[in-house]
RNA sequence: GCCGGAGUGGCGGAAUGGUAGACGCGCACGACUCAAAAUCGUGUCUCGUAAGGGGUGGAGGUUCAAGUCCUCUCUCCGGCACCA
């Protein structure tokens, strides 16, 4: 046979399959359907490295093997394309962003293109495109009407390198997760989404998805529910009362004063009674200045204000409290304020302490009321007791000092002593609504209309989709307007209600909003009436296998659900949640243990390894690396190992021949079968493609092979390898495609050998191994074993106390010490 | 601090409670060759000539049998975090 010569045959059969369409997918089959997604790229500038095909190769591999196994299979791909890096690109090399955008997505496409991937490009999606985002703003109508998005004058992150609002999902940590920039707090006019209307949903259907642990964990930190009690502390004098929120009502009669937030809408009210105003205000004022990480450092030193006048009525004992303002409590969570409880929370003992509460005479130390007791209190006999409280406790136990409710277990006095206060037992969460606006010009235009009667007013759907007009400067303006705001033609207009004077909405949608929904669009992309045929939708949806990096885990994914559920609201779809199962891609890194990028000059582009070592071989390669979701080192000297294995594969055809094959052969070709399957659908490839190298082994070892173990091996290796698999395919013989043959079937019996080989251990430790017939049984096993001299002196002189047999496995001699 | 995940040869890693280190890389030796590459064969956790002993971050425990289960603990990675 001729040498393995990957340029020519991997071109040959991309040529072929193109030219029989082999990949098109057609909606009318009555086979059960696999949808199979890839999170679609932002097509960059830089192209593609060695690390961005690897989830591809992965949907590749298992989306060719559902299609063999008889699944009518939808894998698709797009462009997600709108957002600040093209909009970046083209002010840097002074060309349009659509100029950008169709360059980027060329090139990555040609890319894609030489690894072999199975994709149906008929449904290539692209988010930048008119009729792609027609829906985009469909949805925001929809949303819109139904009261989810509404504007707002919140002070928001605002990111003075990108020049534009951000949402809470945009930054890490305090900074911009585009640039790294330090964002500010910023007042201006934005629209924002109502997803925190969802935080319930969102966080109840978690648990029933097939997502990786870690994905869904995060995803519920993020959310962040926590149950408490709303508590109004009325105010002394007043018919005003404070409503804090806590998570410990248990502790209420330990309360020693109550604490506002700085920004919080209360002091207003309570201005008359403050007869420290000035001091108040200005220590508002600075915290005000305040970034965000500095106000949430853990362990700075407490600040604060007492609002001299005011006292808060403790509605448990009619204890009057102090009131501080302090900017450990934040305005945007809760109530915006805090009854502090100093015996029992850690950040009011601090303060409590920073400020010499201690002094006073309800308060601190001089006795403290200790509520919850613990265990050592019990043991030690303190029952009842006011003591000194030094540090304060933070555990559960028994309660004293708390009226009726003495003698309770904490945790059951909770919602008692809420409804003894007729307090609220509330669900609060950490999530806060979504920042939907931008003041940049690469997005899908929000389609509003301001008219000076009316108010906002939609655009009319039939004039959907309001096309993104060209400017003259895509530049950021910087001053809380879109560059679209420069363009008076397009921004006057007429209002689509009373016919007056309008103009138009100039912020756009951020990135996320085209890729919340894009996965539903690849069903039925080319509908000009709807976002997606319904008999379409129910077909295919739920995304049976989503696979992404774990960086969207808070982000696009949560983005996503959301979106889908408004949609299933609304009756666009037919299930709650848009992905029923998620693997998540491990990064590849560069071989000097950092990211791959430009920046560091490590980066491996995937088209060098495809012309010196082959597709095939590349895909092998990514595959047989490590566990699928676990980050990686490249390492360019490995890649020679699945390089030989394929070699081997294909020297292995010259030694095939007609006729039956070999039992042996045949066990071990079923167990490989078995494990390839069952590999493939978790997800563990490495372990897959290893029983491919155990079963070439075999077949290595072996005078000859039978043709049809050949081709059964060969149809376990064409999700691989989708080039060599069909050249080899085509060699033996076959004149259609191999990707259009059925997966290889497990035939249990098959596996079965006549002779095994079992551990014979004693006392557990292996002392000898031996061959049987497989039917052997523990009576027979035993007295073949303890024949054995090399098992024997073990015995020799002692007492068999039991022997434990697995059959086919393991003999265990339990002899006396 | 809270919530997850993970610690196994020189390296990537494998192991339904049942022979730890599969498979691959690398390395060593051998075959082929004038030679090299490629290929093939053998070996490769550790101490020991061997018999045998030790060994999956550490310490205990359960079990005939533990990388795997339980308790404590250390380290690393991810999410959240003055969130009341």
């Amino acid at each position: 046979m001729t040498p393995y010569d990957h340029k020519t045959i991997e071109k040959k059969w991309q040529a072929a399959w193109e030219a029989k369409q082999l990949y098109h997918t057609k909606s009318d089959s009555l086979k059960p359907k696999a949808y199979v997604l890839d999170m679609f790229p932002y097509p960059s500038g830089d192209g593609l490295h060695v690390g961005h095909p690897k989830g591809y190769i992965a949907t590749d591999i298992y989306s060719r093997m559902k299609t063999m196994q008889g699944y009518n299979v939808l894998h698709p791909m797009g462009w997600d394309a709108f957002g600040l890096p093209a909009e970046q690109y083209a002010i840097k090399n002074k060309v349009h962003p659509r100029v950008a955008v169709d360059k980027n997505v060329a090139r990555y496409k040609e890319q894609l293109s030489v690894i072999g991937f199975n994709y149906d490009w008929t449904r290539e999606l692209n988010t930048t495109d008119p009729a792609f985002y027609k829906w985009t703003q469909w949805i925001f109508l929809k949303m819109f009407e139904k009261g989810l998005a509404y504007e707002s004058y919140e002070p928001i992150n605002w990111c003075p390198t990108c020049q534009t609002g951000l949402a809470n999902e945009d930054l890490d940590g305090c900074n911009c997760e585009r640039c790294d920039t330090l964002v500010v707090k910023k007042p201006m006019r934005q629209w924002v989404l109502r997803i925190t209307d969802y935080a319930d949903r969102l966080l109840a259907d978690i648990d029933a998805l097939n997502w990786p642990v870690s994905i869904k964990e995060s995803q519920k930190n993020w959310i962040g529910r926590s149950e408490g009690a709303e508590i109004d502390f009325v105010v002394e004098g007043s018919e005003k009362k404070i409503t804090v929120f806590t998570t410990r009502p248990d502790t209420l009669f330990g309360a020693t004063y109550v604490v506002l937030a700085p920004e919080s809408k209360i002091l207003e009210d309570l201005k008359q009674q403050i007869l420290n105003g000035n001091e108040v205000s200005l220590y508002c004022e600075s915290a005000g200045k305040q970034s965000e990480i500095e106000r949430t450092t853990v362990g700075r030193e407490k600040t604060g204000v007492r609002l001299d006048g005011v006292m808060a009525i403790n509605p448990a004992n009619n204890e009057k409290l102090p009131v501080f303002v302090a900017d450990y409590v934040l305005g945007h969570y809760g109530t915006g304020a805090v009854m502090a409880v100093p015996a029992h929370d850690e950040r009011d003992f601090e303060f409590a302490r920073k400020f010499g509460l201690r002094n006073r005479k309800v308060v601190f130390p001089n006795p403290l009321v200790s509520v919850p007791r613990n265990a050592k209190d019990i043991a030690m006999g303190v029952v009842g007791e006011l003591r000194v409280v030094t540090e304060c406790f933070m555990g559960s136990g028994e309660m004293v000092n708390s009226d009726r409710f003495t003698g309770f277990f904490n945790e059951d006095a909770k919602k008692p002593i809420t409804d003894f206060v007729k307090g609220r037992w509330v669900t609060k969460y950490r999530l806060k609504d979504w920042v939907f606006s931008r003041q940049r010009y690469w997005g899908e235009p929000i389609p509003l209309i301001h008219c000076e009667k009316c108010g906002v007013v939609p655009v009319p759907e039939k004039d959907l989709p309001v096309i993104l007009p060209n400017v003259e400067s895509y530049a950021p303006t910087g001053t809380g307007e879109s560059p679209l705001a420069d363009i008076s033609e397009w921004v006057n207009t007429t209002c689509p209600k009373c016919s007056g004077k309008g103009k138009r909405e100039t912020n756009t949608m951020p990135q996320w909003a085209g890729s919340s929904w894009y996965y539903l669009r690849y069903i039925d992309p080319k509908n000009t009436e709807m976002l997606v045929d319904k008999k379409q939708e129910a077909y295919w949806s739920p995304v049976d296998m989503y696979v992404g990096g774990a960086e969207h885990a808070t982000r696009h994914l949560i983005y996503a659900r959301f979106y889908h559920k408004f949609l299933y609201d609304i009756g666009v779809v037919n299930y709650e949640e848009p992905f029923k199962r998620l693997q998540n891609v491990g990064l590849i890194m560069a071989e000097d243990g950092r990211k791959m990028s430009k920046r560091w000059g490590n980066v491996v582009n995937p088209d060098d390894i495809v012309a010196t070592y082959g597709a095939d071989t590349l895909r092998l390669y990514e595959m047989f690396m490590g566990p699928f979701g676990q980050s990686v080192v490249w390492s360019t000297e490995s890649i020679i190992g699945p390089r030989r294995f394929i070699e081997r594969v294909w020297r292995l055809a010259d030694n095939v021949k007609e006729g039956e094959g070999d039992a042996k052969l045949e066990a071990v070709l079923h167990k490989t079968i078995k494990k390839v399957g069952d590999d493939i659908e978790s997800f563990g490839f490495n372990t897959a493609i290893s029983a491919l190298m155990i079963l070439v082994n075999e077949m290595e070892k072996a005078t000859q092979v039978s043709r049809v173990h050949y081709e059964t091996l060969l149809r376990l290796l064409a999700p691989f390898a989708p080039h060599v698999a069909e050249e080899l395919w085509s060699h033996v013989g076959n004149v259609e495609s191999i990707h259009l043959e059925s997966w290889p079937v497990f035939d249990a019996t098959k596996t079965v050998t006549s002779q095994v080989v079992i551990a014979i251990q004693v006392n557990g430790k292996v002392r000898d191994t031996m061959t049987v017939p497989v039917e052997t049984g523990e009576v027979s096993a035993s007295t073949m074993a303890q024949e054995r001299p090399t098992v024997a002196k073990w015995i020799f002189g002692k007492k068999i106390k039991r022997v434990i047999f697995v059959p086919q496995k393991l003999l265990n001699i339990v002899v006396e010490e």
